[in-house]
DNA sequence: TTTATTTGCTTAAACGTTTAAGTATAAACA
DNA sequence: TGTTTATACTTAAACGTTTAAGCAAATAAA
């Protein structure tokens, strides 16, 4: 049933000329190949006549190259990985690549397999959020000079390009956002991770209260649920009563956390302060909105393209690049000026 | 620098053996083909031994199979989307296959061009929430004999497989739900459009309200951005301080709905019951938390690739498939029994 | 006029698989 | 015993491009 597609042999048949002739018209090297600008017009006239689409198959199987960039997260149903997802597909388009993706779950066993894959079907370029663990099998790939480009997450280990967030100065923007506000207990919860990019929030949380003289109330949870990490969150809270203020390290930690004060009759943005690393539209929304650590999702994909470009161009062996961007202290509801207290007042 | 990669010839070679015979033993035909267990277990530990990987590019050349499908949506990031995605990567995946994907952003030329790409890419299957006005060029790709499972929307004009939800029973159930709560002043919010799914939720609506008796109060947005939905439905709701009820279209303008509603001073599940087309994190968060129509991703997703797969495996011209899923009406406080007021009591 | 260069093409190989068709030997059958 | 069938492979073509190498004619340079 389906009709046998036009090769570039026939076209060449039907005009009397060579295979040859017709590639070098069809990538627009004819000039620059000597082909005269008559036979330039009728190649031209007939693959516009015959809507000729060239095999990509064979193409990429002469070449090399597919044109693919291999997209891989932990979740692409996260918002902050569909929405850097969005901008790479965008950009990436713009220069004729497509966007093969797939998920890890945080997963060493799938992202090898995925690695594996996506390998093997022989993708120009990856873009990872790199579950730790993979190290070994991102620096095989690397070394068969296949441009990579992590991001999210620093893997101490390996020598790669990245485009990253200042996680830890983030974090102390924030804590000392909460600190000039005239909170004084400020909590931060996080998760059990050796991932880099949460550590160095961590570091950033510690380094903002040591800096104030405070005391650090640090939070790490194994995580396992979202009912055993509100459970978790809640006694935490219930345990330390003159808390007046809460950073969560990440998005769905916030979300919990927003479950867990529910169950205490604290106040958010009252009794109690609240910043989120990362943004979510709950978080716009929530009475009273939460202030948000927002990261720059279209400068990350920007960067990301823009090396890979780079390196897709001329990949000759320099240094990797290492870009850390700033991210955005977007003060809501949660976190304004608190009401301090006479004794508070009076300490200054 | 890069390693020249092995080839199933090198493999031959190296056995005194032909190209023909490991192939057959690495596509798993070894013992149909008649070849001896002790050549099997030979290549078998050679291919194991050197971590052969097939060249994925010269496999997919020979025989037209990409062992990808294309997945075309509005807009990835759209939590609806990207929910989708999740569970159309896991599932493909178990059958070898990746995903390909790519934004419309609703626009009939970037669709096409997708399309196109996709096309000559020779994705294996397509997998589409189209826009309008593309029926011909699916029609075209469908003719092809390449599987194309539509979902989300209906185009009358496209004889093809589809995966949707029963929007008018939706939407009637929703409304249903409001009236026996006693509301009787009943709003539908929707935008100007032709696109199927949208059309039939206002139907429902519109049966659901005339079959109680009750008067239609319908407003459609001609949607351009987020400030001027928002002043829309701001100026509807003043404009008909009668309402007691209002149902969403869409998650979009449910989300503008909130804003609306919040330069008024209606307090939501007291003043105005709501309910939202199509469920988001916001609505569980907000407080009170917003009734929602919640489609069913994971099922919608499971539906496609069992239709995908079925095609792919035979796809000898059968009828086209419509599989119609139902919602789920997740009532939330916004919508929990109104307190009626004496006379809408006496008036019983 | 002879030689070198440019113009305007073509030939043929290569990329790594799959697979139809064939061959040689051994086993089974009549 | 001769014939068929099964076993265990191999040969070679094909998929549609790209591209190095080459060639003939026209033009320019010497």
């Amino acid at each position: 049933m389906r009709e046998k597609k036009l090769s570039i042999i026939d076209l060449a048949k039907q005009l009397g000329t060579s295979a040859t002739t017709v590639s070098f018209v069809i990538n627009g090297k004819g000039k620059e190949k000597n082909i005269s600008t008559a036979l330039i017009e009728k190649i031209e006239s007939l693959v516009a006549e015959l809507n000729y689409q060239p095999n990509a198959l064979a193409k990429s199987f002469r070449t090399g190259k597919t044109m693919t960039i291999g997209f891989i997260v932990d979740e692409i149903a996260q918002p902050f990985f569909s929405g850097i997802a969005r901008f790479i597909d965008e950009k990436a388009s713009a220069y004729g690549y497509n966007i093969l993706f797939s998920s890890t779950k945080n997963s060493k066993k799938k992202g090898s397999e995925i690695l594996q894959v996506f390998n093997e079907r022989c993708v120009d370029a990856f873009i990872i959020a790199l579950p730790n663990g993979l190290e070994k099998e991102v620096e095989q790939i690397i070394s068969t000079d296949v441009p990579v480009v992590l991001f999210d997450r620093y893997l101490p280990a390996l020598e790669s390009d990245y485009v990253l967030i200042d996680n830890e100065n983030s974090v102390i923007e924030a804590t000392n956002h909460l600190i000039s506000n005239g909170c004084k207990h400020i909590a931060f919860v996080t998760i059990e991770t050796d991932q880099m990019q949460m550590l160095d929030r961590t570091i950033g949380y510690e380094k903002a209260i040591k800096a104030a003289g405070l005391e650090s109330y640090l939070k790490k949870i194994d995580y396992q649920n979202k009912a055993h990490s509100v459970s978790e969150i809640a006694d935490f809270l219930k345990q330390n009563s003159q808390l007046d203020a809460i950073i969560f390290s990440c998005n769905y930690l916030s979300m919990d956390g927003l479950d867990a004060i529910a169950t205490t009759n604290l106040k958010i943005g009252e009794d109690l302060a609240m910043v989120s690393f990362d943004d979510l539209d709950v978080l716009r929304y929530f009475k009273p909105a939460i202030t948000a650590v927002i990261q720059p999702l279209e400068k990350i994909a920007d960067k990301i393209i823009e090396i890979l470009i780079y390196r897709l161009r001329d990949n000759a062996v320099k240094d990797k690049l290492k870009v850390i961007l700033n991210t955005n202290l977007e003060i809501r509801a949660s976190s304004k000026a608190k009401i301090t207290t006479a004794v508070d007042v009076l300490n200054k």
